[in-house]
DNA sequence: GAACTGCGTTCGTCAAGGCGAACGATCGGT
DNA sequence: ACCGATCGTTCGCCTTGACGAACGCAGTTC
């Protein structure tokens, strides 16, 4: 700890210059916003010292980038999922089997799931981690699926997203269905 | 700036809990996992203290979960994007028109995009930024969709992640195809 | 060419983070 | 009941981040 840990300070570095070229605002301008003092932000750009998460924080809130913004830089290899062909790492999601990826080869943030729905069943999902997110896209037949006090009404194509962290459901409305879930977890 | 910015620490502070003990493991542990000493972990726990980019690094690392995760809790709004109907706010993808929606709130870095090909119809599209990252889904027909040297053949409920920095294809194999894709952008 | 504005860097000071040691509390085992 | 282990917190010390001021540079303006 003491000493080495280069990798996050360089990430940072480049992400903080790359954002704020990107805005097209000075060193000094960016400072003024962020009300960071000029030289805390050059040491920062030039990738030396640990900076508070404050500090970073008023960075981003100036930038209005996301705070990850400047902290990862995500890099994800090229990847396929089949359909039908998901590896059943986790056997099972709320209760149903299903595949599961990871895009990040470190740090598993985001499954892929396949949902496939026999005519009109209906799977409900009790409550995830705080922080989930399910984005869901229709591939074939109709569904019904959300939050259970208001599902949406989907078709082939259809996309939509809630939040996991509350109970949910997928139903078919009208003949078998199959879709794709990503799900961003904490 | 000095003084205030609670905001940051109360999110790190819960986010930290969280993921702990969802590890199951203690706070001594995970102080000597991380090489962090335990009166860190505790202040951090508590609440108090604006700690460093380094420590939090390191703690993210022995929990085995993105950095983000730990100073950024996503709380989406429900919603629904209907085939077809996708806003047209930005009206350009590469050369294509294609709907967007960002859905977080403040950031703005998510978009998604639909995709309709003609049988045979290809489609290039330029490098986006740096950290780009696409996830595509194939809804109906077939698709040969990716990097430039390495397309990948998808059918429908296919899905592929690939980096949006690089030259990439979107083309109809066989007859007209529809996809959804997903873009994060820095 | 002198004065001026804005840029990014460097220097010295001060407050705050991170550390190890010691502490009381809570269990389990003999 | 005693002892040991582990838990999470609190206390001084030292390192380090963040700050403001001053610096050198370049491009304008009069």
């Amino acid at each position: 700890m003491r000493g080495s840990e280069t990798e996050a300070i360089e990430t940072i570095s480049i992400a903080l210059r790359h954002h704020r070229e990107r805005a097209g605002i000075s060193l000094s301008e960016l400072a003024k916003r962020a009300g960071v003092a000029k030289s805390t932000l050059s040491q920062l750009e030039s990738g030396e010292g640990n900076p508070g998460v404050e500090t970073l924080w008023a960075l981003a809130v100036a930038l209005n980038v996301p705070f990850s913004r400047l902290v990862e830089l995500p890099t994800p290899h090229t990847r396929v999922i089949r359909a039908g062909q998901a590896p059943r790492i986790r056997a099972e999601h709320s209760g149903f089997a299903a595949g599961l990826l990871s895009s990040c080869p470190a740090g598993a943030s985001r499954d892929i799931h396949e949902i496939a729905l026999d005519a009109g069943e209906l799977r409900r999902a009790e409550p995830h981690q705080p922080g989930t997110v399910e984005h869901l896209i229709v591939v074939s037949g109709s569904m019904r699926s959300g939050p259970v006090e208001e599902p949406a009404e989907l078709g082939p194509g259809d996309y939509t997203t809630f939040s996991g962290a509350v109970p949910h459901v997928y139903q078919a409305v009208n003949g078998p269905t199959t879709a794709v879930l990503i799900m961003e977890h904490s």
